[in-house]
DNA sequence: CTCCATGTTTAGAA
DNA sequence: CTTCTAAACATGGA
């Protein structure tokens, strides 16, 4: 789930229901998770305080407490957010809850325990020690140039590359490539301005239209690729047979009808 | 039981 | 220094 649309429907999530309400308390139930803090230390900037806004950078989520820093959330690889009221029992899998004084609460679900939970002064801060590019939402293409410059290896790998660019993951790197009719396998030294552009207009594209279905697969778009990502089904496109390839280490679908290499 | 999975980090090789 | 690969991390689901 997680890469940047899903992060930012989670952040419009938190700022539709989270923010503005004193939390009461904080529970850390997987510390495991928590880099560069502690429980107590967590616990002691949030209690007493609220959240007064949110901000994302690439899969990077931060929540503002007021007249404090920034809690900080990466969901890995099967993180999420739930809100709710629950007492004492929150959801299966919760990494840490917050409970609010309304008796409301604001959960980190993650089954496979993989992401991150921390606290920084300032996400500017933490994005530059953090080496993180720049968020490919809203990215201008005069930022999108400087980041494929003298970048070697292949063009999945590059928009997968959160130091290149922040936000991008497997699924997302195929969609965008797909929607582009670039096949993943391309080298970034062949590809030209013109392909540039068009990697350009269509992560845009595909990040906005993801973002409006929810980041939900059954809400994309019929020409998204993402829905039918699986092994020999067919291209939402020309109909024809998907293919699937072993890539930087994840596996790759796209289309070799649809998809050229350059 | 085996294999795979949206992510990142790290070690070692080229 | 850059790039690539494999492995590790944790654990559910097919």
């Amino acid at each position: 789930m997680p890469e940047l649309p899903d992060v930012e429907v989670m952040k419009r999530q938190v700022d539709a229901t989270a923010l503005g309400r004193r939390v009461a308390r904080v529970h850390v139930l997987v510390p495991t998770l928590l880099k560069g803090t502690t429980a107590q230390a967590l616990g002691q900037h949030l209690k007493g305080r609220s959240f007064q806004h949110t901000h994302r950078h690439g899969k990077f989520l931060f929540l503002h407490a007021e007249d404090d820093g920034w809690l900080l959330m990466h969901f890995g690889m099967s993180g999420s957010l739930a809100f709710g009221t629950w007492g004492n029992e929150p959801p299966d899998y919760t990494c840490l809850n917050v409970a609010f004084e309304d008796d409301t609460n604001l959960a980190y679900v993650a089954p496979r325990k993989l992401g991150r939970l921390g606290w920084t002064a300032d996400p500017k801060q933490f994005a530059e020690a953090s080496s993180l590019g720049p968020d490919a939402a809203g990215i201008s293409l005069h930022a999108l140039r400087d980041s494929a410059t003298g970048r070697k290896g292949n063009v999945k790998s590059w928009l997968m590359n959160q130091a290149a660019l922040a936000g991008i993951g497997n699924i997302y790197s195929d969609e965008i490539l797909f929607q582009a009719g670039i096949h993943p396998a391309s080298a970034m030294t062949k590809i030209d301005d013109r392909a540039l552009e068009r990697i350009h207009k269509t992560m845009q594209e595909v990040i906005g239209a993801a973002i409006k279905a929810k980041a939900e697969p059954a809400k994309m778009p019929k020409h998204f690729l993402l829905p039918n990502r699986k092994e020999h089904a067919a291209c939402p496109k020309c109909n024809g047979a998907l293919h699937r390839m072993q890539q930087s280490g994840r596996t790759a679908y796209y289309c070799p009808a649809c998809q050229h290499k350059l």
